[in-house]
DNA sequence: AGGCAGGTGGCCA
DNA sequence: TGGCCACCTGCC
């Protein structure tokens, strides 16, 4: 693969070692990988029909470098991806910091954590194969339905497929990919998009109530994928994805023991207000960063 | 060897 | 409404 020279980013995009690893490649998202693991890694990632190459700088900001067949436009593109038209300063300013010490603590520990922009299809497909799966079988998936099902985008690179390749799939190919059970529902969702093809834009723009509750009408997408969709790939800072990370943060640190996941999510968007999302992940690298050590 | 993992939906009281 | 359980698969 032949590679554009680096090319710096907009200097207000700016991560920690740590900071960068975890926005990257600790949830958000699945089809980052770490290249050579010396003092820093050069990050490789794919986001729609985009492939780049991240580096830090020593002063904490981004250098990317593209295929150098076509790099037009993906330098916008792969800012707003990584958050630049959002002013995260400001939202974590409005986080009940103050009042709340836990909360504090994560900000502090992750100072430049970022949610990513992502495509709202994208995000749906890779959190529908999300459900008891970690994080490195998510990869996993994510990358046999690329290669077997998405436009190669690059030599040996496929994007994500859209919808409607994954409905050009049976249940039998998508069980053959790895995806076990979850391929029945992914099956069943990929039908309705296609015969629906405004379903996916007319649910993200939708406000938020409305959009979950349209969501959790597709097969396989119940509270917490519908939340991790509307807050990864709809830019919907409302959501608040409860999961068995939040549930157990949420019962140590805000001592809601035997509270049921409906009552922590209505505990987590009451308390956070109108950026809960991007406090759950705060909350969310916090706890598997402990529970790393 | 058996339980568990960024869940969901169906079934039963 | 609320609790219990099956469901693919891989990994410890």
């Amino acid at each position: 693969m032949n590679w554009t020279p680096w090319h710096p980013l907009d200097p207000s995009i700016t991560f920690t070692k740590a900071d960068l690893k975890e926005t990257l490649d600790g949830g958000q998202a699945f089809r980052w990988k770490a290249l050579a693991f010396q003092e820093e890694p050069i990050w490789e990632g794919i986001w729609e029909q985009n492939l780049a190459q991240l580096r830090r700088e020593p002063d904490n900001r981004i250098s990317a470098r593209f295929p150098s067949s076509k790099s037009k436009d993906m330098i916008a593109s792969l800012e707003s991806y990584l958050g630049l038209t959002v002013s995260w300063d400001e939202l974590r300013d409005q986080l009940p910091w103050r009042s709340d010490h836990h909360l504090k603590q994560c900000i502090q520990k992750f100072s430049t954590l970022r949610l990513l922009s992502q495509s709202f299809g994208e995000t749906l497909l890779a959190f529908l194969c999300s459900a008891t799966k970690q994080i490195p079988q998510i990869k996993v998936m994510c990358s046999q339905l690329a290669e077997s099902l998405g436009s190669e985008i690059a030599s040996g690179v496929h994007a994500m497929p859209n919808w409607i390749q994954v409905a050009s799939a049976s249940e039998t190919d998508l069980r053959a990919l790895g995806l076990g059970f979850r391929a029945k529902n992914i099956k069943r969702t990929a039908d309705i998009i296609a015969e629906n093809p405004d379903l996916l834009s007319r649910i993200e723009a939708s406000p938020y109530p409305e959009a979950k509750v349209l969501l959790q009408e597709l097969p396989g997408v119940g509270s917490k994928i519908a939340d991790c969709a509307l807050l990864f790939g709809a830019g919907k800072l409302e959501a608040f994805p409860v999961d068995t990370w939040i549930i157990k943060a949420m019962e140590k640190r805000y001592d809601l023991q035997g509270w049921k996941p409906q009552q922590i999510e209505h505990f987590g968007r009451t308390h956070f207000g109108m950026a809960a999302g991007y406090a759950q992940q705060f909350l969310f690298s916090y706890e598997r960063f402990t529970a790393a050590q």
